[in-house]
Parts: structure tokens; C-alpha cells; sequence
DNA sequence: CGCAGGGACTTAACCGGAAAAGTCGGTGCC
DNA sequence: GGCACCGACTTTTCCGGTTAAGTCCCTGCG
């Protein structure tokens, strides 16, 4: 089937390409009469501008793109991202911009997708995920002047727009609550090192337990998948002077570390508590259900994605500070049994 | 920045645009000694040709799109997307082709986002996901002609190339692996009962029980959902003929009626057998492990795209058949406890 | 020696829109 | 009455590629 274009609609309403044109871009230089008349045509024939004649004679691509530099496996079992993603899609659909979505290897890949994009035209703007520390892909992407918005922060973002949330302060408000409840060895095991947010998470949770007198405020390592989580538990649960509470970076590994704790016969509450970051509908399913730091990831993406459609629009990059994550507790903390 | 055109290029190489064109993509016309000098100047001024220039001139987009029409939440909790995506993603980017990725909010919604991708030219050809019976979106397909590959079937694919897995066979190997432990009253806590493949399950479900000679076999209906499962499962415990097994269509709701079991003092495996439907790591994380029918979900959605890439090229649509999801046994299902 | 043939390019036309510049008939105004 | 001005279009140019149709020079051959 062939597809209708602008010369189309110009020759059933019997009027010139440029006529069109301006009808449908409600430009004045024609009559409303005429206008209706092209309006209906269009509408009849099933006409839409064609994106590559457009985006060649203007300047937009109306998209929007979305490296994500993760293991398969990882983006999978997240619910994260997807959730993201679904916020984002919510905003920019409104406006009828697309999202262009690329899985890539490293961080390398992702700066070749970006010139890529950038080259192509096929993006407007991008939005950028998993901030690390001196993170090469900032540089990069002011160096091409491709608006951009970083999804996370603070610090580190250079001369981009970014939305962050004040892990810090989340993280500050958790271990206050375990102590409040009588905890005194609290660990926690951390999301990938590399990432920034992981690095503020675990300053933060150092600074609190040495203003708070706890004991060394161990974090070990891990990269999010239920496997490693795992084994992080059992290293911490295995010490002589075992965490009576332990923080995970996300829910996957709470409800690993939950199964090897009770696999370990630790009660949980009662030997152990759990808190998880990232409250997904995972953390209520379990058993107990887990204490979580929740927020609203797809007002997150809706957010940053607004923001993106305002920085390609010409407005200057602010750092936007979205909602802190708040504490959910539920049935996976409880002072420590005394005995 | 300014981006480099291929006027650029022909400027600095001392030749025509014509001349860069022929060179870059490996025309004949060029001499040898002129396509490397031509190659080298493009790479070092990080020259890529515009999409829209050149969807312009030829026609390809060189993108896919990908409409998912599921609430946000249940998207962000079912690994199965994320995973297909990243399937999609890795065979789609080796061809360097692009990723458009659109939530809609109902089939009317997705039919409109076909149109308009396809009068704008943005996407080459889509991936349709969450069949359903007499859907309407296949016609529409087949009338715009727009390349498309369904993910799903058998049947209701029209003329459209398809990628199945043959869930009947999978459902009726779980039926029989449950009888032959013992089991006599099995249950089923369907997905949305609109979707094609849920009732393709459900048919099968009951086809094999009619032939084993078992009980009434009953299917509840269900969205996916953890809330949903846990309802359903709390509904068939609560009958006075409760059944001694439930097979699960998602992973999510598994988890969900696990926990519902045990909060009702039913041992599990030993008063309730449980299968879920799709083996994420999260099956591994609870206790017990649940059994489940797993199958490759990233190497379905590579297919699919292999698939569409082939359409897209001009081959006849074809339905392929892709593995059959295989049941791995765990720590959910065991002989029935006889009392 | 003259001419066909072919390699290596250049020129120009096109793709489908947006938008600047031009055309033309009608009006208001001095 | 003549002229500037305006509305309503049309014509033209441009965006950045691809590609058919030249152009030009060199070689081989009768």
C-alpha cells in the first residue's frame, strides 16, 4: 500500500504543497475555509507527515534516546528500569516524541551510540542512566552539545540537566530507625561499586554510623543480581560478630539475603532484620514481607523525561530534586532479640 | 557543534558528494586509493549520514517498534519484557538498526500508533506482543502492509510471520508430571483470560485433565499481578475440595500464592504443590524454590527480531516455532501428603 | 589514426516536507 | 485614480542523502 503524502492531499484539495503545509502547521496564508477542507483530507486519506522529510527540513527528530549499559539477566529481574521506562514513555507520549531504546555492552558502546545518534539525528536528546564516578560519558556528551538529562547525582553531572533523589538522606533516615529499634551491628550490601549512587549510599552510611557510635559500618560489594546477594549474606551472616540488620541496595538481594538467612535458621524479624531499597509489589509477596525504601520510579522517568523535552526546547540545565525515598516498614524488621 | 554532512566530507576529500556516497557505501565509481582517503576523512571529522536524509532518499527507517499495551505496574514487575527486549535489542543493534519502544494504553491506542508509524516512516516494521483472539491489530497490519512479526500463536496471525512456543505441550507435560507424583485435584491460576495464549493454556488444561481422567479442571482468571494471584490462590484454598497442586501463569503470581499458602499453615510442597509459568531467578530466591517452566526469553525475542529483519528484507512470512518451555523441578512440587 | 569502451568522477534529479519569496486580485485611503 | 497593502495562495529553495545520467580521459584495437 502506498503511503500518502503531501503532494496527495495537495492534488485532491486541489491546492499547492505549500497550502498544505500551512494548514496543517496552522500557519496563517490560508483560509479556514481551505484549511478545513485540507484538514478533512488529510484525515480521510489517512495522512501523516512523513518524520524524515520533516526532521531533514527542520531541525528535530521528535525522539528521545535510552542507553542501558546492563547484564540481560540484570535488566530483566529489576524492576527498575522497566518502571522507569513506563514513566518515561507516559511523558513523552503525551507529546508524541518517541523513545529510542539501545541495550548496550559498556559504557565505551554507549559513547559510540551516542555520536551515533547525535551524527544520525535520530535523537534530540538522551537520557542517561547509572552515573559513575568521573563519568566519561558527561564530556562526551557536552562536548557534542546533544541535550541530555542524567538521571541521577547529586555531583558529577557536569554541565548537564540531571533529577536526582537524596539517597543520602534516605539512606541517613533507614539506619536512624534500625537504631532507633534497638540495633547497634547494622551492614549492608551494597549495588555495583562503580555506579555513584552506590559511593553516596555507602559514604553516607559510613558518616551515619560514626556519628551514631555504631560499630564499623561494613558494606560489601555486589552487583544487584539475587545470586550475589546471596553470597554477600552468607559472608556477613557467617562472622563471628554477625549484623543483627542488614541494608540492600535493591529487592532482588533483600529477598535473596531473606531466603539465605532463613536457609541459615536465623527468624527474621527476630534474628535479623531486612530493609530493601527499591519497594516493588516483590516486597510484599514474601514472607515476611519486606521493610523498603519506596518512591515513585515512574514519576522519576516522568520527571527526567520532561525535563529532557524542556532542555531540547531551549531552556538553560537545572539539577532537579525529585522525592526523597521514604521508609515502608513492615513485618522484615523488629528490635534484636536480646538474649 | 555543527554536524558533519557529506558535503563536509566531499569538501575536504576534494570530491563530489556523489563521489563520498559511492565510497561510503561500497559503490563501485571510486577508486581504491579514494574510498580509503574518503573513508579515513570521514572517520576523523566522526562523520555519521543523516537517518532522515537517507530514509528520504531510500526507504528504509532502519528502526523497529515495539508497542507494549500493559498497565506500567505490571510491566515493571514481569521480567518476561525486559527480557524479550533485551533479546530484541542485541539482535537488532548487531544491524545497528534501532529500537522504538512505545506503552500504550489499549489496542485502539496501539492500532493509531501503527498508523502513525507507519505514515511517518519511522519504523521499518513492529513486533505485536499479547495476542489475543480475532485480534484487531492483525488486519490493520496486513492492510497497511507494514512488515510485522507476532510474538505468539499458534493461529490468530493472519498472513503475518509469527514466532510461537508450543505452551500447549508445556502445560500438558507439568499435568502429567503432577499426576504421575501423585496428584489428583490440580488447579490453574490463569493470566488475562483476553489473551490468546492463555487460552490456548486453558484449552490445553482442560483437554488433559478430561484425558487423565482427572477432577473438574478449574482455571481462575487472573491479570498477572501479585495482588491478583494471591486472591485467586486464597479463593481455590478456601473450597472445600482445595487442590493438592496449582500451576501458575507467571512467575509473579507464584511467588504471591506461595506466600498465601503459607500464611494459611499449608506446607509447601507437602499440602500444596506449586508450578509457575516463566523461570526468572527470582523462582530460586524463595522457599522452597519453585519448579518452574522456564525457556529462553532473551532468544525469543532475538528470533522474533531475526524474524522481522527477514520480512523487512522481503522474505515470505513464515511461523517459526521456538522451544517449548521445559520443566525444571524444585523444591514447590512433591507427592501429595496422604492423610 | 580513429573510435569504442570503460574507469573515475561530476552533475543533476529526486525523496517529502518547511518556509522564504513571489504572484495576483481586491481594498482602503489620500 | 493611483498606489500601498493585505490576504490567499503558488513557486522556489533548501535540508542531506542516493542514484541515474552525463563528462572526460585513457587504453586497446582494427
Amino acid at each position: 500500500m502506498k503511503r500518502p503524502t503531501i503532494a496527495d492531499v495537495a492534488r485532491r484539495a486541489g491546492v499547492s504543497k505549500g497550502a498544505v503545509s500551512y494548514a496543517l502547521n496552522g500557519q496563517p496564508g490560508v483560509s479556514e475555509a481551505t484549511r478545513r477542507r485540507i484538514l478533512a483530507i488529510a484525515a480521510e486519506i489517512g495522512f501523516n507527515p512523513s518524520r524524515a522529510a520533516r526532521s531533514l527540513s527542520g531541525a528535530t527528530a521528535d525522539a528521545v534516546g535510552l542507553a542501558l549499559c546492563r547484564p540481560a539477566r540484570t535488566l530483566g529481574i529489576e524492576p527498575f528500569f522497566m518502571e522507569l521506562i513506563s514513566g518515561v514513555e507516559a511523558e513523552l507520549s503525551a507529546r508524541s516524541y518517541a523513545l529510542t531504546l539501545q541495550v548496550v555492552a559498556d559504557q565505551e558502546a554507549e559513547v559510540t551510540v551516542y555520536r551515533r545518534w547525535w551524527g544520525e539525528r535520530r535523537v534530540d536528546g538522551v537520557l542517561v542512566c547509572d552515573l559513575r564516578a568521573d563519568d566519561r560519558r558527561v564530556p562526551v556528551l557536552e562536548e557534542l552539545g546533544l541535550p541530555a538529562v542524567v538521571i541521577g547525582g547529586p555531583g558529577g553531572t557536569g554541565g548537564l540537566a540531571s533529577v536526582w533523589s537524596d539517597d543520602s538522606a534516605a539512606l541517613v533516615e533507614t539506619v536512624e530507625y534500625l537504631v532507633a529499634l534497638g540495633h547497634r551491628r547494622i551492614a549492608r550490601v551494597g549495588g555495583l561499586p562503580a555506579l555513584l549512587h552506590t559511593e553516596i549510599r555507602t559514604e553516607a552510611f559510613v558518616q551515619v554510623c560514626r556519628r551514631l557510635g555504631l560499630a564499623d559500618a561494613v558494606t560489601v560489594p555486589s552487583d544487584y543480581t539475587g545470586e550475589e546477594g546471596a553470597r554477600a549474606t552468607r559472608r556477613l551472616l557467617s562472622s563471628a560478630t554477625r549484623p543483627t540488620a542488614v541494608i540492600y541496595d535493591n529487592d532482588v538481594m533483600a529477598i535473596a539475603g531473606l531466603s539465605v538467612a532463613q536457609e541459615m535458621g536465623l527468624a527474621v524479624p527476630g534474628d535479623l532484620s531486612i530493609v530493601a531499597w527499591d519497594d516493588s509489589p516483590l516486597c510484599q509477596l514474601v514472607h515476611p514481607p519486606l521493610t523498603a525504601l519506596g518512591r515513585d520510579i515512574p514519576a522519576y522517568g516522568a520527571h527526567a523525561a520532561r525535563q529532557l523535552l524542556a532542555v531540547i526546547g531551549g531552556s538553560p540545565a537545572s539539577r532537579v530534586q525529585d522525592e526523597t525515598a521514604h521508609l515502608t516498614p513492615r513485618g522484615s524488621t523488629a528490635p534484636p532479640r536480646t538474649n
